[in-house]
DNA sequence: TGTACATCAGTGAACGCGCGTTCACTGATGTAC
DNA sequence: TGTACATCAGTGAACGCGCGTTCACTGATGTAC
């Protein structure tokens, strides 16, 4: 219905969405302003009435990369059904969000790299929502439920992060890991996660 | 003595060396072919003499980026003094190579991107030294000394290495880590690994 | 309700730039006799 | 030892391309009266 219409009406969203959809194909470098344009079937120079510059643009689709990989740590730790135990219940929050990570990474490869390039500009607002958010969010209900140490929970955030993205940048780029062993390599790494945080093993 | 010659005498190795000097400066995005050929003072026509074209010419910088970080993980584990307690030494090398990983990340951040970035084409020959094989060199160690167990032993590369190489892409982007904190960050990060494998937390 | 007009959101041609690459060439080097 | 010549390793001008961006413009929209 917008097809041929002379105003787009929504072309800056439109514009982001098409953003994100190429960089998840073809990966950030992809991220042109002439196609961005041509994909939203609009003139080039259209782009420059809802973005300064293509830094700026690209900016704001990192950004939006990065928040559907938060989403994503969210979603997975809402699907952990609930269950009386409230300890093994965060146990497995914290389990389904750093899975939720790596898989987001392997699934969707570039849209990952998009999310942690450097983008030109700064983004005109802050992660919402935001992985770093999410991950201590996580770490704080361990804590409330007496399975993390207050002192192991200071440095609880940059242990598991620190895995997790190294595993993901890892698997991204296939180093020296075969398809098959992937599976295994997530398990190995959050099981060896939880024994540095002295969490529980069995979930 | 060699800057007045028209013939260049080893235009290849100058290239590349040219290549890491203005990747380690300015990034991956930085090795342009035009500027290859300048920073050596010769036409860029001349490169083509060398290289079939610039993602051959990158591929091997990339490679080489690897190698040196390779390289700081070796010297590093060679500059840990020997000590009769050859576990104690194990642990200590193992300890070394690992803070060497991210020192090298964040002393040469561009250099770290150089090394994993996707160059467009395989290097000529395999990473030699090779940062995976001096990983496994070193557990190979602490299994021999009795320090690690074969069923850790199994696992143990992609805890240590996901660990470590995902703390260098932090602190390498600084997410939302001060520069103060870095320093802990790695103690935190390498004690977890430790603890993760089972190994010795006094060194 | 209809009309005038300011404002908004597009068009499309053009610009300048810098990129990797090609091409015909030429100076330097090494080898055969 | 000196010379002819094939080969190697450069030059430098040119090409085509695609990029982000600018500019004068025009069609569509909404608001005041």
């Amino acid at each position: 219905m917008a097809s041929t219409r002379y105003h787009h009406g929504s072309l800056r969203a439109a514009l982001l969405e098409a953003g994100l959809r190429i960089a998840a194909a073809k990966g950030p470098a992809a991220l042109q302003l002439r196609d961005l344009a041509k994909a939203e079937g609009v003139s080039a120079s259209a782009v420059y009435r809802h973005f300064p510059d293509l830094a700026h643009l690209s900016a704001e689709i990192s950004r939006l990369a990065r928040e559907r990989l938060a989403q994503a740590m969210l979603d997975a730790a809402a699907d952990v059904p609930e269950h009386p135990d409230v300890g093994l219940l965060a146990n497995r929050r914290f389990a389904a969000i750093g899975r939720a990570y790596v898989t987001f990474a392997v699934s969707h490869p570039h849209l990952f790299d998009t999310a942690f390039q450097a983008p030109g500009a700064p983004p005109s607002r802050p992660d919402d929502p935001d992985a770093w958010t999410v991950l201590n969010g996580s770490l704080d209900a361990l804590v409330e439920a007496g399975e993390l140490s207050t002192l192991m929970r200071v440095e609880a955030p940059m242990v598991a992060w620190s895995a997790v993205h190294g595993l993901a940048g890892i698997l991204v780029r296939r180093m020296p890991v075969e398809p098959t062993e992937q599976a295994s390599a997530v398990e190995s790494v959050m099981a060896a996660v939880r024994r540095s945080l002295s969490l529980r093993g069995d979930l």
